[in-house]
DNA sequence: AGATGTACTACGACAGACGTTGCAATGCCA
DNA sequence: TGGCATTGCAACGTCTGTCGTAGTACATCT
């Protein structure tokens, strides 16, 4: 069984948290689960790094947050700022992407181009 | 300037170096000149973090270090687990990506979407 | 009453990347 | 011949995001 190294997602956690929140504010167990269930059960965030993102993009001002009227959650809402960031993430993506599926061997093929 | 994070690139260094060692043995300033090319510039791996990446996958068993017979050169061979664990780490980036472009906007397409 | 689910916080550890520095040999150009 | 760039590597310490562990508290279900 292939499980995602974290040390991947690492740096997207904060992408895939403001993607959901683009849709409207949200908390941290319903966005788990969001992630959860988009994700088929392939990826599921941990509380700690979950809510470590909350903070640390608070403080970055990419959302704000705030308690709900009806219940003791805390909710969180992207910012301007957390919309451009995200879209740089997006951009920075692909060319990641692009980077490392050069050395990325799909099914055997080619294993002797030796280029340089 | 959209620069690559290496919180993203961060645990495929060794799978790109791994990458090039299956073409044979290479040294430290050789392969960053590979990594460098390949990508046309895009992504240039830092000393530190090449050198410090021979040494963790040395302890690993994933390469193999002698001298050259004619230089000063360190030179590293990938082994039989150091490529199993190439191989795997193709199989995890395909999830990877997988996972990641399920929280990536195209170009501002569908962003109402609402999915859940 | 106890288990399970919801919702969040605090603390500390770990590992990979990276900045900085240092050093030594070589090549080259002026 | 002097200086500078390039090659080639090592040691040190710092930073940051992730994650393990633990704890709190309330709600609901059995």
């Amino acid at each position: 069984m292939i499980e995602i190294s974290s040390d991947v997602i690492r740096g997207y956690n904060d992408t895939m948290i403001l993607y959901i929140l683009r849709n409207g504010p949200s908390y941290g167990y319903e966005i788990s689960k969001s992630i959860k269930s988009m994700t088929e059960g392939k990826y599921v965030i941990k509380e700690t790094t979950l809510y470590s993102a909350f903070t640390r993009m608070e403080k970055n001002g990419y959302v704000e947050s705030f308690s709900g009227a009806e219940d003791r959650r805390t909710y969180y809402r992207i910012t301007e700022a957390g919309k451009k960031f995200y879209e740089e993430k997006c951009e920075e993506w692909e060319l990641t992407k692009e980077v490392v599926e050069k050395f990325i061997a799909k099914n055997e093929e080619s294993v002797l181009l030796n280029e340089e």
